[in-house]
DNA sequence: GACTCGTACCTGTTCGATCAGCTATCACTG
DNA sequence: CAGTGATAGCTGATCGAACAGGTACGAGTC
């Protein structure tokens, strides 16, 4: 199963990253836009949280959306630690390419399966997903002890 | 899907790192590593071709795993094009810990599936393998048309 | 032997992921 | 108010993934 979780995987996102060439995205930056576009302005810790993300690798993700000009940042008025990133107004010209991408990638992924094979298809990825999610993150704690000084 | 797919993947992929540095190696170094045990000494195209991987990557991953002492080059007795990559004796005391590392994760990925679903799943993944596959490397052809002149 | 074409490999570059180290700010406590 | 710890974000460094461009060799052709 490994295997096949590392192959589907790479070719997932090499299919990603060749549609989304189109629009000049690359992988992982169409997901910050999709969470922008979805929820509204946030701060960055919020986009990492909802992606799963690094928090590192979102202030060069941003940095690059910004450059591009997909996104602006502006300063929180409540809290002067955090910046607020929100989707430019000239993003939107992209948004419904991307979507369409996304669903493309979507029907690309289920051909070949039927709608009952999809289903079982989600429910056994996402039963892999929480048991990946426990074993990556209270699998390593073998103690809870940090190394000791 | 898609985003189950995107999940399961960058969760796997870490719980690999995490178990991989136990042995001193990174993702994509012990699928090198375990091609080589299993199938002996072999060029470099032919274990981008099993691994499906690219061929700058691998000049790099086979540069860093000579360097760390587990594999060996030398050149092709028949094709001075080609070098033969071989690991190391001294490798063979990683195998076994690579081997139950691998096993873990597949514990870990399966843990919650029952063996029935187990096997649904895979059939699934290898589904979808095929399809993005075609998707991935038939697909953009778009029109089979090169460019033109 | 010179040409051409494909193959095997290397290098440079860009981007995502992750770790470690750093600053600025906030919230809480004495 | 000063001290402390947590939080938000940035930067440097390393590694994998992929593309583009380049070198060296092999095989076939004329």
């Amino acid at each position: 199963m490994n295997h096949a979780i590392v192959r589907v995987a790479r070719l997932h996102r090499m299919l990603a990253a060749q549609l989304l060439r189109r629009v000049g995205l690359h992988p992982a930056q169409e997901l910050v836009m999709m969470q922008l576009w979805d929820y509204g302005p946030q701060r960055q810790v919020d986009l990492v949280r909802m992606l799963g993300s690094d928090a590192a690798t979102m202030t060069r993700t941003v940095k690059r959306l910004e450059h591009a000009g997909f996104v602006r940042r502006k300063p929180s008025p409540t809290d002067k630690r955090a910046t607020i990133i929100e989707a430019t107004p000239a993003s939107q010209a992209v948004r419904r390419q991307i979507e369409d991408i996304w669903a493309e990638l979507e029907t690309a992924t289920a051909a070949g399966l039927t709608p009952d094979q999809q289903a079982e298809a989600l429910k056994a990825l996402q039963q892999i997903e929480n048991s990946l999610a426990r074993a990556a993150f209270s699998g390593p704690h073998q103690d809870c002890r940090p190394d000791g000084p």
